[in-house]
DNA sequence: AAAATAAAGTGATTTTTTTTACAAAAAGTA
DNA sequence: TACTTTTTGTAAAAAAAATCACTTTATTTT
């Protein structure tokens, strides 16, 4: 694997064409060319070949990629294969929606533990995990050592809990607040989830088709 | 306003100006500098100064920007003044989630019209807007002519729904499913939401940093 | 009022990203 | 086995995006 400062681009396109080689090994599909893929991706054929180069030579000239194996290098490349251990923490409307519909197996990511204030939720059971009250989290995250946290509460509240998931050995913080959350230090990762941004983009979109 | 094919890159930034701006006029700041307001995107001032510029001079030389003119002159770009009427098809933990969370308003969006095939759900209020049957979308789009539609069914069901919707005169379509619809002609744009996509790149982004 | 400072607008340059084009390698076929 | 087709990997070219650098226009200060 090369690797060695690939750009953005590249690693945002990564996730769809993971997802879309899990389903094709799932239909027990063998090989694909770069062609068929990028039709399916709507990008160009060179292009996934110059993406999927900057990691290593993972087809074979004249076959195309072996689809499972692809799938795996790509899914090595995301870190899929390090299964981190996660917890969420404010199971509101969202948090609870989260929780659910996010497949965080297939992303090698164990969601271990469930958190929040309210007493009035705590023993109600998300996807097989009791919430758990955010007085236990110190202890819960020495025991279980979760890397990555996903943030569902208020805005108010979300800095405070990212200072102290930093100090019990997060690295990784999804959040769903409507705010920009900044990163403490390098080792830290944030990455920020306005879901009222792709909104916006689809307005533009509409704005010359009415 | 120029305009004419502006690339799809300075589009993604503009609602992180949109909502930073919005900030910023609430707490009544009256002007910004490009170079202020990049450190706080963290964008270059020239980049900012670039965009804008795709659309028009909305600043003054000496003086900067005008942060309630410049939100409201990126706000008309991306067309927050349309006041659009949406519908949200699909009462799960998601779609919930969505009413409740997303701000439809600010993005001048009115949800106006909320559906689900579950006839237990009925007459429950979400938002203010108690939920109808999917029997009833025909009639209801007829009266209130919603031009998007958010789709947080299950994956079978969405493609179906979106080709409803687009004879009832929907041509936008915010769709949660884990799949890629795809638009039926050019006169209708599909936005495909896919969270766990940003939960992959945080993963990588982590993998060396543990 | 003149000088100094601030800051947008913009053309030119640089960097990055994407596409093109083709050689090399493998697979299929006669 | 030789020939044809397929398809990758990659160097080079093209296109797109971002940055630099400078001009112009305000504003502020002396």
């Amino acid at each position: 694997m090369k690797n060695s400062q690939v750009s953005t681009a590249v690693i945002r396109r990564l996730p769809r064409y993971y997802r879309y080689l899990t389903d094709l090994s799932i239909a027990g599909v063998l090989k694909i060319s770069s062609k068929a893929l990028a039709d399916k991706m709507g990008v160009t054929a060179s292009q996934i070949r110059q993406d999927l180069n900057c990691f290593g030579g993972f087809g074979q000239q004249g076959y195309g990629y072996n689809v499972e194996l692809l799938r795996q290098e790509i899914g090595a490349i995301l870190g899929v294969d390090k299964n981190y251990n996660a917890v969420l923490i404010g199971v509101g409307n969202l948090g609870h929606a989260i929780a659910n519909h996010v497949k965080f197996e297939k992303r090698g990511i164990k969601l271990v533990g469930i958190f929040d204030i309210d007493e009035k939720l705590m023993g109600q059971e998300i996807k097989g995990i009791k919430v758990k009250h955010i007085s236990e989290l110190d202890e819960f995250c020495k025991e279980y050592q979760p890397k990555i946290a996903v943030l569902t509460l208020a805005k108010a509240e979300t800095e405070k809990m990212m200072k102290q998931l930093c100090d019990l050995g997060v690295i990784g913080f999804w959040n769903f607040a409507n705010m920009e959350l900044k990163a403490p230090s390098d080792d830290i990762t944030v990455v920020n989830v306005h879901l009222g941004d792709s909104l916006m983009t689809l307005c533009y979109d509409i704005k010359d088709k009415i």
